[in-house]
DNA sequence: CGGATCGTTATTGTATACAAAACGCACCCG
DNA sequence: CGGGTGCGTTTTGTATACAATAACGATCCG
């Protein structure tokens, strides 16, 4: 989309995920116009998408609202990445050249780079996981499968649970990325789904066990 | 979305399968208002749930166009629908109630009637093939699941494929269900998987013969 | 006092006018 | 003759006004 569709998504975006609104609080796209300072015509745009990545929800009669995330919703979100993703790897070992392995080695050495500062930068480093998975899907070759992802992984859950690393999650992951590299240079597609199956299934557990065992939003229960 | 433009999605859809236009012809969203007959702010909201589902596609300046299939293409969706929805079976086989399954042996009760007629009265079985596959869907429990498995169907090639069948190609498929319906009530997800994995992969195998081995669109090559 | 009904207000949906951007063509210059 | 540049036309993007619908509250009747 064009700018100001564009901005507005990239705004209200970041006011969902800044947590100055809660679950389930009503939103209006007046209000929402009013916040970004478009008009309502680029904000029913942006609305749209986040409708589809649901971070927002509307009611049967057409009312917006933010989405509230339950513990189910968070492990289903997981459970789906996980298919997919794992395809992805998949199809990536069939097809990544030697070309783009070199290139994952070099994101995960910097990957690596962000983990040894002290403290170690978890910015960078949530940066450079992004890159190698989506390195990845993107040798995948499958553009649906991108688009789900893509969707999937935007989820709001995924940023929250980065700071819940402990620096060993963090050299596991980077560990677990080597792997999947030795993987792919072996051409080798059921390692690569193996690898990246368990990578994932760990994140999740990570997560599960940092938000506790407890149903309910995900929305309030941090700080 | 309401009335116009659920409606201008509606008949934008149709006008696209009807093969009326041709694969990467363009369209502008001031002529599809002239056919839905609505003005360009619900065609503009249809378009983009059209662009979601991959029937239209845009140019990198935004100009839209008719999306053109590649047989690639095809069996990227193919495939995807398999992954997924042996997911959703392999979960509703630990969700469905004996109600529900009751209920499927209805549905399939009332495909295998479709059969039964000469001809075959094959609207009525891809009425009730679609409301068996989304009973299970539903059943999964899993509203992403849902949602993406929902794109993927609603892809043009599952409808053009249906004529492709033969009585015999349908009456396999009734027995895909009944043995389906058999791993249900065992509860026993694995069988549900398997069955439902030969039942889609078969499905795609029939496509791939009817409309041969080249690649190319699938827009045209019919009649 | 409870509950239904109607009128008011808040919110979303649609149409239209206008702005911005992209395409195509002709023209000009090397 | 080739290529790039400018301008008119086409197409998409945005703002605004208005229409339709849903929520809320007050009033009236039982």
């Amino acid at each position: 989309m064009s700018r100001a569709s564009e901005q507005a998504y990239a705004r209200i975006r970041a006011h969902l995920l800044s947590g100055e609104v809660q679950p389930n609080e009503q939103l209006t796209e007046d209000r929402l116009a009013q916040i970004t300072g478009f008009s309502r015509t680029p904000v029913r745009d942006a609305v749209r998408r986040l409708e589809d990545e649901l971070l927002l929800v509307r009611s049967d009669t057409k009312r917006l609202f933010v989405a509230d995330w339950s513990r189910d919703d968070i492990e289903e979100m997981f459970a789906l990445r996980q298919m997919l993703e794992c395809h992805a790897a998949e199809r990536a070992a069939q097809r990544l050249s030697r070309e783009k392995i070199t290139q994952l080695e070099a994101v995960n050495h910097a990957l690596k780079d962000a983990i040894a500062q002290t403290p170690p930068d978890v910015a960078r480093f949530l940066d450079a996981n992004r890159c190698f998975h989506e390195a990845i899907v993107d040798a995948a070759d499958s553009p649906r499968l991108g688009q789900m992802l893509g969707k999937l992984v935007e989820a709001p859950v995924v940023l929250r649970t980065a700071r819940t690393y402990s620096l060993e999650d963090l050299r596991q992951s980077a560990r677990d990325h080597d792997e999947l590299i030795a993987a792919f240079a072996a051409r080798d597609p059921d390692w690569a789904r193996a690898v990246m199956g368990s990578h994932l299934r760990r994140a999740f557990h990570t997560f599960a066990r940092s938000v506790g065992p407890q149903g309910g939003g995900a929305g309030l229960d941090e700080a």
